[in-house]
DNA sequence: ATCCAGATATGACCACCGTCATAACCAGGC
DNA sequence: GCCTGGTTATGACGGTGGTCATATCTGGAT
Protein backbone atom coordinates (compact mmCIF):
# COMPACT_ATOMS: atom_id res chain seq x y z
CA UNK A 1 0.00 0.00 0.00
CA UNK A 2 2.13 2.90 1.59
CA UNK A 3 5.15 2.33 -0.55
CA UNK A 4 7.98 3.75 1.97
CA UNK A 5 5.80 1.85 4.86
CA UNK A 6 7.97 -0.85 6.47
CA UNK A 7 6.58 -4.38 7.17
CA UNK A 8 4.26 -4.64 10.30
CA UNK A 9 6.32 -5.80 12.68
CA UNK A 10 4.89 -8.60 15.35
CA UNK A 11 4.43 -7.85 18.86
CA UNK A 12 7.25 -10.08 20.12
CA UNK A 13 10.14 -7.71 17.88
CA UNK A 14 8.03 -4.80 19.35
CA UNK A 15 9.30 -5.97 22.67
CA UNK A 16 12.38 -7.29 21.83
CA UNK A 17 13.65 -4.14 20.32
CA UNK A 18 12.17 -1.29 23.25
CA UNK A 19 14.07 -0.44 26.23
CA UNK A 20 11.41 -0.72 28.59
CA UNK A 21 9.92 -4.14 27.97
CA UNK A 22 13.17 -6.29 26.45
CA UNK A 23 14.29 -7.48 30.00
CA UNK A 24 10.42 -8.44 30.97
CA UNK A 25 9.75 -11.92 31.44
CA UNK A 26 7.14 -14.56 33.17
CA UNK A 27 3.53 -13.50 33.50
CA UNK A 28 4.56 -9.89 32.16
CA UNK A 29 5.91 -11.16 28.92
CA UNK A 30 2.65 -13.19 28.71
CA UNK A 31 0.22 -10.66 29.30
CA UNK A 32 1.95 -8.18 27.15
CA UNK A 33 1.55 -10.48 24.28
CA UNK A 34 -2.08 -11.03 24.59
CA UNK A 35 -2.99 -7.26 25.77
CA UNK A 36 -0.96 -5.38 23.48
CA UNK A 37 -1.49 -5.09 20.07
CA UNK A 38 0.50 -3.33 17.08
CA UNK A 39 -1.18 0.33 15.60
CA UNK A 40 0.33 2.24 11.94
CA UNK A 41 0.00 5.89 12.06
CA UNK A 42 1.23 7.52 8.51
CA UNK A 43 3.37 10.47 8.32
CA UNK A 44 1.55 13.44 9.97
CA UNK A 45 -0.83 11.67 11.49
CA UNK A 46 -1.59 12.62 15.13
CA UNK A 47 -1.45 9.50 17.73
CA UNK A 48 -2.84 11.90 20.62
CA UNK A 49 -3.50 14.67 21.45
CA UNK A 50 -2.25 17.00 24.88
CA UNK A 51 -5.10 17.20 26.99
CA UNK A 52 -6.90 14.01 26.19
CA UNK A 53 -7.36 11.30 28.74
CA UNK A 54 -4.50 8.67 28.97
CA UNK A 55 -5.24 5.60 27.06
CA UNK A 56 -2.14 3.97 26.14
CA UNK A 57 1.42 4.11 26.02
CA UNK A 58 3.16 3.55 22.77
CA UNK A 59 6.09 2.23 22.01
CA UNK A 60 7.69 2.82 19.08
CA UNK A 61 9.06 -0.37 16.24
CA UNK A 62 9.86 1.73 13.42
CA UNK A 63 9.48 5.77 12.56
CA UNK A 64 9.78 8.39 13.93
CA UNK A 65 7.52 10.46 16.64
CA UNK A 66 7.19 14.32 17.16
CA UNK A 67 5.98 15.39 20.87
CA UNK A 68 4.88 18.82 20.37
CA UNK A 69 3.45 21.73 22.63
CA UNK A 70 0.72 24.02 21.21
CA UNK A 71 0.08 27.18 22.82
CA UNK A 72 -3.01 29.24 22.80
CA UNK A 73 -2.86 31.03 19.60
CA UNK A 74 -1.83 27.68 17.53
CA UNK A 75 1.65 28.04 17.51
CA UNK A 76 3.67 24.87 17.92
CA UNK A 77 7.17 23.83 19.52
CA UNK A 78 8.39 20.58 19.32
CA UNK A 79 9.67 19.90 22.28
CA UNK A 80 11.13 15.97 21.95
CA UNK A 81 11.10 13.51 19.51
CA UNK A 82 11.41 9.56 19.71
CA UNK A 83 12.72 7.14 17.63
CA UNK A 84 12.52 3.45 17.76
CA UNK A 85 13.03 1.76 20.70
CA UNK A 86 11.54 4.45 22.39
CA UNK A 87 8.35 5.02 25.07
CA UNK A 88 5.98 7.98 25.10
CA UNK A 89 3.30 8.55 26.89
CA UNK A 90 4.57 6.36 30.04
CA UNK A 91 4.42 8.79 32.56
CA UNK A 92 0.69 9.95 32.03
CA UNK A 93 -0.31 6.41 31.50
CA UNK A 94 1.40 5.39 34.76
CA UNK A 95 0.18 8.40 36.85
CA UNK A 96 -3.24 8.57 35.40
CA UNK A 97 -2.89 11.86 33.82
CA UNK A 98 -4.13 13.05 30.70
CA UNK A 99 -1.47 13.22 28.10
CA UNK A 100 0.76 16.50 28.40
CA UNK A 101 2.67 16.38 24.75
CA UNK A 102 0.42 15.94 20.95
CA UNK A 103 1.95 12.92 19.35
CA UNK A 104 2.55 13.24 15.99
CA UNK A 105 4.28 10.80 13.75
CA UNK A 106 6.71 12.51 11.14
CA UNK A 107 7.18 9.16 9.69
CA UNK A 108 5.08 6.25 8.81
CA UNK A 109 5.56 4.62 12.31
CA UNK A 110 4.74 1.02 13.59
CA UNK A 111 4.21 0.88 17.38
CA UNK A 112 3.27 -1.10 20.23
CA UNK A 113 -0.12 0.14 21.78
CA UNK A 114 -0.52 -1.04 25.68
CA UNK A 115 -3.60 0.07 27.12
CA UNK A 116 -3.48 2.06 30.46
CA UNK A 117 -5.05 -0.47 32.60
CA UNK A 118 -2.24 -2.90 31.62
CA UNK A 119 0.45 -0.54 32.13
CA UNK A 120 -0.32 0.19 35.05
CA UNK A 121 -0.53 -3.32 36.14
CA UNK A 122 2.63 -4.40 34.84
CA UNK A 123 4.42 -0.96 36.79
CA UNK A 124 2.60 -1.97 39.74
CA UNK A 125 3.63 -5.77 39.82
CA UNK A 126 6.97 -6.02 38.36
CA UNK A 127 9.76 -3.84 40.53
CA UNK A 128 12.34 -4.51 36.89
CA UNK A 129 9.74 -2.62 35.01
CA UNK A 130 9.83 0.45 37.39
CA UNK A 131 13.48 0.71 37.74
CA UNK A 132 13.43 1.15 33.32
CA UNK A 133 10.89 3.73 33.25
CA UNK A 134 13.51 5.70 35.39
CA UNK A 135 16.15 4.83 33.71
CA UNK A 136 14.36 6.18 30.43
CA UNK A 137 12.91 9.23 32.28
CA UNK A 138 16.14 9.93 33.48
CA UNK A 139 17.79 10.96 30.19
CA UNK A 140 14.76 12.59 28.45
CA UNK A 141 14.90 15.18 31.31
CA UNK A 142 18.43 15.83 30.56
CA UNK A 143 17.66 16.34 27.35
CA UNK A 144 14.80 18.47 28.28
CA UNK A 145 17.33 20.97 30.20
CA UNK A 146 19.70 20.91 27.60
CA UNK A 147 17.79 21.81 25.31
CA UNK A 148 16.23 24.20 27.42
CA UNK A 149 19.66 26.12 27.92
CA UNK A 150 20.47 25.82 23.90
CA UNK A 151 17.26 27.94 23.13
CA UNK A 152 17.39 30.36 25.69
CA UNK A 153 21.11 31.07 25.10
CA UNK A 154 22.61 32.91 22.16
CA UNK A 155 21.19 33.65 18.42
CA UNK A 156 19.18 31.82 15.95
CA UNK A 157 22.41 30.13 14.38
CA UNK A 158 23.72 28.76 17.41
CA UNK A 159 20.31 27.34 18.09
CA UNK A 160 19.94 25.55 14.58
CA UNK A 161 23.27 24.05 15.17
CA UNK A 162 22.63 22.73 18.56
CA UNK A 163 18.94 21.11 17.07
CA UNK A 164 21.56 19.72 14.33
CA UNK A 165 23.69 18.81 16.18
CA UNK A 166 21.35 16.95 19.01
CA UNK A 167 19.50 15.37 16.22
CA UNK A 168 22.58 13.85 14.23
CA UNK A 169 23.79 12.84 17.99
CA UNK A 170 20.58 11.00 18.48
CA UNK A 171 19.02 9.81 15.59
CA UNK A 172 22.51 9.98 12.86
CA UNK A 173 23.39 6.94 10.69
CA UNK A 174 27.12 7.56 9.90
CA UNK A 175 28.74 7.06 6.78
CA UNK A 176 32.27 7.83 5.35
CA UNK A 177 31.68 11.50 4.05
CA UNK A 178 29.11 12.19 7.03
CA UNK A 179 26.28 11.54 9.64
CA UNK A 180 22.90 11.44 7.88
CA UNK A 181 20.01 12.53 10.38
CA UNK A 182 17.28 9.30 10.20
CA UNK A 183 14.20 11.43 10.68
CA UNK A 184 12.56 13.00 7.55
CA UNK A 185 11.86 16.65 8.88
CA UNK A 186 11.15 19.68 7.24
CA UNK A 187 12.68 22.72 7.40
CA UNK A 188 9.43 24.11 9.33
CA UNK A 189 10.37 21.03 11.91
CA UNK A 190 13.35 22.17 12.85
CA UNK A 191 12.28 25.60 12.61
CA UNK A 192 9.49 24.45 15.37
CA UNK A 193 12.44 22.74 17.24
CA UNK A 194 14.69 25.84 17.07
CA UNK A 195 12.12 28.35 17.88
CA UNK A 196 12.43 30.24 14.99
CA UNK A 197 10.99 31.01 11.49
CA UNK A 198 10.95 28.72 8.16
CA UNK A 199 12.54 31.32 6.39
CA UNK A 200 15.25 32.23 8.78
CA UNK A 201 15.88 28.33 9.13
CA UNK A 202 16.34 27.94 5.85
CA UNK A 203 18.54 30.95 4.81
CA UNK A 204 20.89 29.34 7.65
CA UNK A 205 20.74 26.29 6.36
CA UNK A 206 21.36 26.79 2.60
CA UNK A 207 24.91 29.39 3.86
CA UNK A 208 25.54 26.19 5.40
CA UNK A 209 25.15 24.45 2.29
CA UNK A 210 27.37 26.84 0.19
CA UNK A 211 30.09 26.37 3.18
CA UNK A 212 29.82 22.29 2.57
CA UNK A 213 29.09 22.26 6.30
CA UNK A 214 26.14 20.04 5.80
CA UNK A 215 24.05 18.67 2.41
CA UNK A 216 20.35 18.66 2.06
CA UNK A 217 17.71 16.88 0.44
CA UNK A 218 14.08 17.23 1.00
CA UNK A 219 13.56 15.92 3.96
CA UNK A 220 16.78 14.79 4.27
CA UNK A 221 19.52 16.15 6.89
CA UNK A 222 23.34 15.21 6.25
CA UNK A 223 26.13 17.18 8.11
CA UNK A 224 29.22 16.66 6.63
CA UNK A 225 31.28 18.67 9.44
CA UNK A 226 30.21 18.94 12.73
CA UNK A 227 33.16 20.72 13.74
CA UNK A 228 31.79 24.20 12.03
CA UNK A 229 28.74 23.77 13.31
CA UNK A 230 30.03 23.20 17.00
CA UNK A 231 32.04 26.40 16.46
CA UNK A 232 29.36 28.02 15.36
CA UNK A 233 27.93 27.99 19.00
CA UNK A 234 31.76 29.02 20.85
CA UNK A 235 32.30 31.88 18.59
CA UNK A 236 30.76 35.29 19.94
CA UNK B 1 25.34 34.80 63.07
CA UNK B 2 23.15 35.13 59.88
CA UNK B 3 20.37 38.30 60.28
CA UNK B 4 18.10 36.40 57.78
CA UNK B 5 19.10 32.54 58.53
CA UNK B 6 16.01 30.62 60.17
CA UNK B 7 16.60 28.61 62.74
CA UNK B 8 18.67 25.10 61.99
CA UNK B 9 15.74 22.18 61.27
CA UNK B 10 15.96 18.68 62.89
CA UNK B 11 16.28 15.92 60.93
CA UNK B 12 12.81 14.71 61.40
CA UNK B 13 11.13 18.30 60.32
CA UNK B 14 13.24 17.84 57.21
CA UNK B 15 11.94 14.34 56.66
CA UNK B 16 8.14 16.02 57.54
CA UNK B 17 8.15 18.28 54.99
CA UNK B 18 9.98 16.46 52.11
CA UNK B 19 7.54 14.73 49.44
CA UNK B 20 9.75 12.30 48.98
CA UNK B 21 10.49 10.78 52.77
CA UNK B 22 7.51 12.06 54.47
CA UNK B 23 5.51 8.64 54.00
CA UNK B 24 8.74 6.47 54.80
CA UNK B 25 8.74 4.00 57.98
CA UNK B 26 10.36 1.29 59.63
CA UNK B 27 14.12 0.81 58.78
CA UNK B 28 14.52 2.96 56.31
CA UNK B 29 13.34 5.73 58.14
CA UNK B 30 15.95 4.45 60.98
CA UNK B 31 18.46 4.72 58.68
CA UNK B 32 17.68 8.19 57.37
CA UNK B 33 17.49 9.61 60.87
CA UNK B 34 20.91 7.87 61.62
CA UNK B 35 22.93 8.58 58.34
CA UNK B 36 21.71 11.72 57.15
CA UNK B 37 22.20 15.18 58.54
CA UNK B 38 21.42 18.42 58.47
CA UNK B 39 23.15 21.41 56.26
CA UNK B 40 23.41 25.27 55.50
CA UNK B 41 23.89 26.87 52.26
CA UNK B 42 24.60 31.08 52.04
CA UNK B 43 23.10 33.29 49.64
CA UNK B 44 25.15 32.53 46.35
CA UNK B 45 27.08 29.36 47.77
CA UNK B 46 27.28 26.54 45.20
CA UNK B 47 25.82 23.15 46.64
CA UNK B 48 27.36 21.02 43.67
CA UNK B 49 29.17 21.74 40.59
CA UNK B 50 27.37 20.28 37.29
CA UNK B 51 29.37 17.58 36.32
CA UNK B 52 30.98 16.69 39.60
CA UNK B 53 30.89 12.64 41.30
CA UNK B 54 27.17 12.98 43.13
CA UNK B 55 28.15 12.15 46.52
CA UNK B 56 24.84 13.46 47.83
CA UNK B 57 21.18 14.57 47.34
CA UNK B 58 19.78 17.05 48.89
CA UNK B 59 16.06 18.00 50.30
CA UNK B 60 15.35 21.49 51.21
CA UNK B 61 13.78 22.33 54.44
CA UNK B 62 14.15 26.62 53.87
CA UNK B 63 14.99 28.26 51.22
CA UNK B 64 15.53 28.20 47.52
CA UNK B 65 17.83 26.88 44.84
CA UNK B 66 18.57 27.50 41.39
CA UNK B 67 19.16 24.59 39.16
CA UNK B 68 21.87 26.51 36.35
CA UNK B 69 23.30 25.09 33.33
CA UNK B 70 26.12 26.69 32.49
CA UNK B 71 28.09 26.96 28.95
CA UNK B 72 31.02 27.10 27.03
CA UNK B 73 31.52 30.82 27.44
CA UNK B 74 30.42 31.28 30.89
CA UNK B 75 27.14 32.32 30.41
CA UNK B 76 24.60 30.62 32.42
CA UNK B 77 20.70 29.36 32.50
CA UNK B 78 18.84 28.35 35.52
CA UNK B 79 16.67 25.79 34.04
CA UNK B 80 14.69 24.71 37.45
CA UNK B 81 14.16 25.90 40.81
CA UNK B 82 13.31 24.30 44.06
CA UNK B 83 11.80 25.14 47.02
CA UNK B 84 11.12 23.49 50.59
CA UNK B 85 10.11 20.17 50.53
CA UNK B 86 11.75 19.65 47.11
CA UNK B 87 14.31 16.93 47.12
CA UNK B 88 17.13 17.58 43.97
CA UNK B 89 20.22 15.18 42.81
CA UNK B 90 17.70 12.12 42.88
CA UNK B 91 18.46 11.17 39.82
CA UNK B 92 22.21 11.72 39.66
CA UNK B 93 22.62 10.07 42.94
CA UNK B 94 20.20 7.03 42.07
CA UNK B 95 22.04 6.47 38.32
CA UNK B 96 24.96 6.64 39.99
CA UNK B 97 26.09 10.00 37.59
CA UNK B 98 27.78 12.60 38.16
CA UNK B 99 25.38 16.05 38.67
CA UNK B 100 23.97 17.58 35.31
CA UNK B 101 23.28 20.97 36.55
CA UNK B 102 25.30 23.42 39.20
CA UNK B 103 22.64 23.71 42.12
CA UNK B 104 23.40 27.59 43.84
CA UNK B 105 21.55 28.84 46.97
CA UNK B 106 19.64 32.22 45.92
CA UNK B 107 18.77 32.44 50.04
CA UNK B 108 19.99 31.03 53.04
CA UNK B 109 18.82 27.50 52.84
CA UNK B 110 18.70 24.73 55.27
CA UNK B 111 18.82 21.16 53.83
CA UNK B 112 18.67 17.57 54.77
CA UNK B 113 22.15 15.88 52.89
CA UNK B 114 21.77 12.42 52.01
CA UNK B 115 24.60 10.42 51.46
CA UNK B 116 24.67 8.47 47.56
CA UNK B 117 25.31 5.04 49.57
CA UNK B 118 22.47 5.27 52.10
CA UNK B 119 19.79 6.99 48.89
CA UNK B 120 20.52 3.90 46.45
CA UNK B 121 20.48 1.28 49.47
CA UNK B 122 16.91 3.09 50.30
CA UNK B 123 15.68 3.22 46.67
CA UNK B 124 16.68 0.23 46.13
CA UNK B 125 15.06 -1.69 49.13
CA UNK B 126 11.76 0.46 49.71
CA UNK B 127 9.56 0.00 46.92
CA UNK B 128 7.20 3.21 48.26
CA UNK B 129 10.08 5.39 47.65
CA UNK B 130 10.45 4.63 44.05
CA UNK B 131 6.97 5.75 43.18
CA UNK B 132 7.75 8.73 45.26
CA UNK B 133 10.77 9.77 43.16
CA UNK B 134 9.14 8.70 40.13
CA UNK B 135 6.14 11.43 41.24
CA UNK B 136 8.57 14.24 42.09
CA UNK B 137 10.02 13.27 38.56
CA UNK B 138 7.00 13.25 36.56
CA UNK B 139 5.94 16.89 37.36
CA UNK B 140 9.43 18.51 36.43
CA UNK B 141 9.90 17.28 32.88
CA UNK B 142 6.42 18.71 32.57
CA UNK B 143 7.48 22.01 33.73
CA UNK B 144 11.00 21.60 31.74
CA UNK B 145 8.89 21.03 28.76
CA UNK B 146 6.23 23.78 29.00
CA UNK B 147 9.49 26.29 29.65
CA UNK B 148 10.82 25.18 26.61
CA UNK B 149 8.03 25.83 24.55
CA UNK B 150 7.50 29.31 26.23
CA UNK B 151 11.11 30.28 25.80
CA UNK B 152 11.11 29.09 22.38
CA UNK B 153 8.06 30.86 21.23
CA UNK B 154 7.43 34.67 21.05
CA UNK B 155 8.49 38.00 22.14
CA UNK B 156 10.78 38.72 25.21
CA UNK B 157 8.50 40.00 26.95
CA UNK B 158 6.04 36.98 26.93
CA UNK B 159 8.30 35.40 27.69
CA UNK B 160 9.60 37.19 30.88
CA UNK B 161 5.89 36.74 31.67
CA UNK B 162 5.83 33.26 31.19
CA UNK B 163 8.39 32.98 33.99
CA UNK B 164 6.83 35.50 36.03
CA UNK B 165 3.64 33.24 36.27
CA UNK B 166 5.20 30.47 36.56
CA UNK B 167 6.97 31.81 40.23
CA UNK B 168 4.10 33.36 41.01
CA UNK B 169 2.47 29.84 41.10
CA UNK B 170 4.91 27.87 42.32
CA UNK B 171 6.35 29.93 44.59
CA UNK B 172 3.77 32.71 45.25
CA UNK B 173 2.51 33.65 48.84
CA UNK B 174 -1.01 35.44 48.58
CA UNK B 175 -2.14 38.31 50.31
CA UNK B 176 -5.24 40.88 49.34
CA UNK B 177 -3.18 42.93 47.09
CA UNK B 178 -1.64 40.12 45.24
CA UNK B 179 1.03 37.56 44.94
CA UNK B 180 4.09 37.95 46.11
CA UNK B 181 7.06 35.43 44.66
CA UNK B 182 8.92 33.79 47.72
CA UNK B 183 12.21 33.16 46.11
CA UNK B 184 14.60 36.19 46.59
CA UNK B 185 15.38 36.72 42.90
CA UNK B 186 17.43 39.56 41.43
CA UNK B 187 16.79 40.98 37.64
CA UNK B 188 19.74 39.15 36.81
CA UNK B 189 18.39 35.89 37.92
CA UNK B 190 14.89 36.26 36.17
CA UNK B 191 17.18 37.25 32.80
CA UNK B 192 18.93 34.17 33.20
CA UNK B 193 15.41 32.20 33.42
CA UNK B 194 13.93 34.33 30.09
CA UNK B 195 16.89 34.01 28.32
CA UNK B 196 17.77 37.80 27.97
CA UNK B 197 19.79 40.70 29.28
CA UNK B 198 19.26 42.44 32.55
CA UNK B 199 18.79 45.28 30.93
CA UNK B 200 15.90 44.47 28.98
CA UNK B 201 14.53 42.78 32.15
CA UNK B 202 14.93 45.83 33.97
CA UNK B 203 13.09 47.98 31.11
CA UNK B 204 10.42 45.54 30.87
CA UNK B 205 9.80 45.13 34.63
CA UNK B 206 9.62 49.01 35.25
CA UNK B 207 7.22 49.51 32.55
CA UNK B 208 4.88 46.82 34.09
CA UNK B 209 5.46 48.69 37.38
CA UNK B 210 4.39 51.95 35.73
CA UNK B 211 1.31 49.83 34.27
CA UNK B 212 0.63 48.66 38.20
CA UNK B 213 0.63 44.84 37.18
CA UNK B 214 3.37 44.47 39.38
CA UNK B 215 5.25 45.82 42.45
CA UNK B 216 8.99 45.50 42.87
CA UNK B 217 11.33 46.16 45.49
CA UNK B 218 14.73 44.77 45.78
CA UNK B 219 14.93 41.28 45.43
CA UNK B 220 11.17 41.21 45.93
CA UNK B 221 8.41 40.50 43.22
CA UNK B 222 4.62 40.75 43.62
CA UNK B 223 1.85 40.11 40.74
CA UNK B 224 -1.03 41.92 41.07
CA UNK B 225 -2.86 41.82 37.78
CA UNK B 226 -1.52 38.40 36.71
CA UNK B 227 -4.51 38.99 34.17
CA UNK B 228 -2.51 41.34 32.46
CA UNK B 229 0.68 39.56 32.09
CA UNK B 230 -1.29 36.22 30.65
CA UNK B 231 -2.62 39.38 27.98
CA UNK B 232 1.02 39.83 27.00
CA UNK B 233 1.23 36.06 26.17
CA UNK B 234 -2.02 35.89 24.14
CA UNK B 235 -2.05 39.43 22.10
CA UNK B 236 0.04 39.51 19.22
C1' DA C 1 -0.07 13.14 -19.00
C1' DT C 2 -1.80 17.38 -15.77
C1' DC C 3 -2.78 19.53 -11.49
C1' DC C 4 -2.12 20.90 -6.79
C1' DA C 5 -0.39 21.29 -2.13
C1' DG C 6 3.43 21.38 0.49
C1' DA C 7 8.26 22.28 0.72
C1' DT C 8 12.13 25.09 -0.51
C1' DA C 9 14.09 29.47 -1.72
C1' DT C 10 15.18 34.63 -1.84
C1' DG C 11 14.51 39.62 -1.33
C1' DA C 12 12.97 44.09 1.13
C1' DC C 13 11.71 46.42 5.24
C1' DC C 14 11.98 47.72 9.99
C1' DA C 15 10.96 46.62 15.00
C1' DC C 16 12.96 44.56 18.67
C1' DC C 17 16.44 43.84 21.62
C1' DG C 18 21.41 42.98 22.58
C1' DT C 19 25.58 45.73 23.43
C1' DC C 20 27.94 49.45 25.55
C1' DA C 21 28.16 53.40 28.43
C1' DT C 22 26.93 55.87 32.37
C1' DA C 23 24.85 56.73 36.78
C1' DA C 24 22.18 56.42 41.01
C1' DC C 25 21.19 53.53 44.75
C1' DC C 26 21.61 50.28 48.58
C1' DA C 27 23.80 46.98 51.94
C1' DG C 28 27.53 45.40 54.37
C1' DG C 29 32.45 45.73 56.03
C1' DC C 30 35.87 48.25 58.34
C1' DG D 1 31.82 57.99 59.18
C1' DC D 2 33.73 56.08 54.30
C1' DC D 3 34.42 52.79 50.69
C1' DT D 4 33.28 48.83 47.79
C1' DG D 5 30.61 45.62 45.07
C1' DG D 6 26.21 44.26 43.63
C1' DT D 7 21.68 45.80 42.07
C1' DT D 8 18.67 48.81 39.69
C1' DA D 9 18.01 52.17 36.14
C1' DT D 10 18.11 54.83 31.54
C1' DG D 11 19.86 56.33 27.04
C1' DA D 12 21.91 55.68 22.14
C1' DC D 13 23.16 52.80 18.39
C1' DG D 14 23.23 49.03 15.23
C1' DG D 15 22.37 44.28 13.73
C1' DT D 16 19.60 40.25 13.89
C1' DG D 17 15.86 38.12 12.55
C1' DG D 18 10.62 38.27 12.14
C1' DT D 19 7.09 39.58 8.69
C1' DC D 20 5.29 39.78 4.15
C1' DA D 21 5.55 39.01 -0.60
C1' DT D 22 6.77 36.26 -4.38
C1' DA D 23 8.58 32.35 -6.98
C1' DT D 24 10.31 27.79 -8.04
C1' DC D 25 10.53 22.95 -7.21
C1' DT D 26 9.01 18.34 -5.97
C1' DG D 27 6.09 14.41 -5.15
C1' DG D 28 1.73 12.42 -5.08
C1' DA D 29 -3.07 12.05 -6.72
C1' DT D 30 -6.22 11.57 -10.47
Amino acid sequence: MQPHAIDRPSIVACIEHSGVFRKLAGESRERLLTEAFVAYADRGEVIWFAGSESRFSATLASGYVKLVRTAAQGTAVTVDIAGPGHTIGLLAVVEGHSYPLTAIAVSPTWYLKVPAGLMRDLYNSDGLLRDEVLHTMAPRLRRAHDMMARLTLGKVEQRLASVVLLLADSFGVRHETGTTVAVPLTRSDLAEMAGTTVETTIRVLSRWSKQGWVEMRRRHLTVLQPEALLDRNESD
